[in-house]
DNA sequence: TTTTATGTTAATCTTTGGTTAATGTATTTT
DNA sequence: AAAATACATTAACCAAAGATTAACATAAAA
């Protein structure tokens, strides 16, 4: 549950400033934009395990901020904070994807449960996409649920976390381009200059790994990213 | 959607048969009991898609009652009918499992609305075959009714609930993946620092039991959960 | 040729897991 | 009621696994 990513979108920077202090001691790591204008921005530019966003807010309120995250991703958990307990106000909240809702004034304790009990959820639920953990690599076979890549006459070499993940997104963009940027959201969840470093790192790791066969290897485009090749 | 049983707990006849009658137009297939006592006698002799309980009840209440459901059941989803909003209670609901909760007086159209994203949300989990409880084990034998394991030429290992609990759910993911969280929510009802490890404490408890057969293996995969590993 | 991006290794730091034993807690036996 | 028991949790310590950072080397682009 620590580290999970929020991005909480609220126009009073007290309350602002407050909730997120209790969020961050509570483990979390909490992104604020002061409006939903920033809040969309910021959605845009990382990776959110959560988005808490306030419905009263000045040129672009939580719902059109709401259906625009939609957009982007139908996957990310919503809960709406709000002051009014009108029912035309829940539906069209529900309607529009929120996860939860919370009216002001509200429990910190109450949301911290909240919040855990959601990201639980959506943790346990099925993702299409990412549900695929068996990959052919050349003469290599890669279980990244279990984590082996295992090589005929060999015994499975057991990968890290980060190994694993890496190895899996370079093998779903198999021979074409997996640029850089993405993995670092992804993968490291923040794109600096340290996880830039930390990722070449893993690179040269799974190069190593990958020696094996000569017709697989992991090349790089100056720039843009890297490419699993596989030859023939 | 159509036919899911429900089983609605509330003291209040008016009340209660109105929503009886309410769900019932909205083609559910409800079962309405006015006390928690009669409550849990129908929630034994039949199977439900959904409980919804009054909090406030005489003789037991509703958290007592969703307490009794939960040791019978771990699945079915349960809704709170509360007309407290005090933060204890709803931290309460959520401890003993609750899944929603409500605040009298609500709107019908808000209930519907939840109970549909509750039944679905329940219906797209995967459930591994709780009622099984005869496993083989490599040369073992778990009966995780009795909490016997037994191994040919050896007296049966009495096993405590905890042992025999996470051994089942090991039995389970055979060969596969248990992840850690699972287990901990399961079986501990709790995910944190401690029960952590305490289940810690409980893999090498049955790792020591397990030893009798060099085949059989509990595997850990780092930061994930365990593997019970039977070979060939 | 100067800057920027990447390759690689090793050192350091952090998190997670294994194990034993002590402590806590509820239930049963005496 | 006191003692015994069975079970579960917590503490403490160490080991292993994993991730990041630093440092230096090399390659590509401006």
């Amino acid at each position: 549950m620590e580290g999970k990513k929020i991005l909480l979108v609220e126009d009073d920077p007290n309350f602002g400033a407050v909730l997120k202090d209790y969020l961050m001691i509570n483990d979390f790591d909490v992104t604020l934009a002061k409006n939903g204008m920033e809040g969309f921005e910021k959605f845009k530019k990382d990776t959110y395990d959560l988005c808490i966003l306030d419905v009263m807010m000045p040129y672009k309120d939580g719902y059109t901020l709401a259906r625009e995250i939609r957009e982007k991703n139908q996957e990310v958990p919503i809960i709406f904070l709000t002051a009014k307990t009108l029912k035309e106000d829940v539906l069209k909240g529900y309607k529009v994807g929120a996860d939860d809702y919370l009216n002001k004034p509200f429990d910190s304790e109450v949301l911290l449960v909240k919040i855990k009990a959601i990201i639980q959820r959506k943790a346990s639920e099925v993702k299409p996409d990412t549900n695929q953990f068996e990959f052919t690599i050349g003469k290599f076979h890669l279980n990244s649920k279990l984590r082996f890549l295992t090589f005929p006459g060999q015994e499975p070499i057991k990968l890290s976390p980060k190994e694993c993940e890496l190895l899996k997104m370079l093998a779903l963009f198999e021979n074409d381009l997996m640029p850089r940027e993405l993995a670092l959201t992804k993968i490291w969840r923040d794109d600096n200059y340290f996880t830039s470093r930390s990722m070449d790192v893993y690179i040269a790791k799974l190069r190593k790994f990958l020696k094996l066969d000569e017709n697989v290897e992991i090349l790089n485009v100056h720039g843009e990213g890297f490419r699993l090749l596989i030859k023939q």
